[in-house]
DNA sequence: ATTACTATACCAGCTGGACGGTCTCCTATC
DNA sequence: GATAGGAGACCGTCCAGCTGGTATAGTAAT
């Protein structure tokens, strides 16, 4: 197996045990197992435990961050174009989500320095998202809503029923376009 | 000293170390030092590293019920009044809001079901701020924008400037307020 | 006598990381 | 075209160190 896919595989069976059985189970042991391969040939792609969470969160943020600045770019309406890339992106993967909650947790956990891909993305979207077109104040209300939303589900708080969760995804949409 | 306020003193004491030196430091040890007392000391109050955490959850939802149902309670308008003593509770107890941060991520990480309490508070007050006079889907977006707000303090992801914040309540407040 | 501790010692269990091997491939030389 | 060599990708074991929790003996105040 190549290098690059194996290593993806070893994050992802990563995420899934820090959302399945918490933080105090990633194990570099258990991960090996998840990942099915030995512990020494998990010590080979990441030679220490700070080094895969550091893996983990730069993939999503890269992953994030790429899916955004693409629908940014493909959106055909200049004028609030970011603030519903971050919207859409945020509302429709869910799933690669749930990894990126993953590495948050692990990262603060951790050392939270790791966080710092994350800190310079999230920088980089306020700054598009302030200078959108938009009303900076209220384009941040809806950043923050976005956010907000992560947040029960990284915590698993309150979930929000899917249907209410449509109508807020409608409502912030109308909003992006004015 | 009084069996509470020992026991709140030593629930300070574990909220610091999460904020300050990250979960994998909340040892019974460094809580017993950073509440000045000794091991068997904090044991004789909680006897597992569970029932500490779980006292930290419990401390702060009820701590946090409380402020809110009495700011509700205090607001001489009917409509919106829920809406408005959680912004106002989230926006200026900023100091309490670090120890309810630091309980959420020990609760996370140790066992997902301590967080109940956590979770049948948001349940409350979801059902009043929905129940409160309001559009109940921009009530519910002003709450997603709130609690958005938490995330970038827990996380550290990103700060924004006090300004700006403020202007964001300023707009969030009349949103509550019709 | 009970409550609320202190101080110290102890232990079983787990964890990160080190280390030395092994098994393919690919390449270069003979 | 055969053989050797080396790098990349991994395996499996070992160990020092730390942690949660238990236990015990004593103290000081109520």
């Amino acid at each position: 197996m190549s290098r690059s896919s194996r290593k993806i595989d070893i994050l992802h069976a990563a995420s899934s045990i820090v959302r399945e059985r918490g933080i105090f189970n990633l194990t570099l042991e258990a991960v090996a197992e998840q990942a099915g391969i030995s512990k020494g040939g998990l010590l080979y792609h990441y030679p220490s435990k700070e080094a895969l969470v550091q893996g983990m969160v730069e993939h999503l943020a890269n992953n994030y961050s790429e899916k955004i600045a693409n629908n940014a770019e493909a959106d055909p309406k200049e004028k609030g174009k970011w603030t519903r890339a971050f919207l859409d992106v945020t509302f429709k993967q869910s799933y690669q989500n749930k990894d990126m909650n993953a590495g948050l947790l692990a990262a603060k956990a951790v050392n939270s320095d790791l966080l710092d891909p994350i800190r310079d993305a999230y920088a980089e979207w306020q700054h598009e998202i302030e200078h959108d077109g938009l009303d900076p104040v209220k384009a941040t209300i809806l950043r923050l809503a976005i956010d907000g939303m992560w947040l029960s589900e990284l915590f698993d708080i309150y979930q929000i029923e899917e249907e209410k969760k449509q109508e807020v995804y409608q409502t912030l949409q109308d909003w992006a376009n004015e």
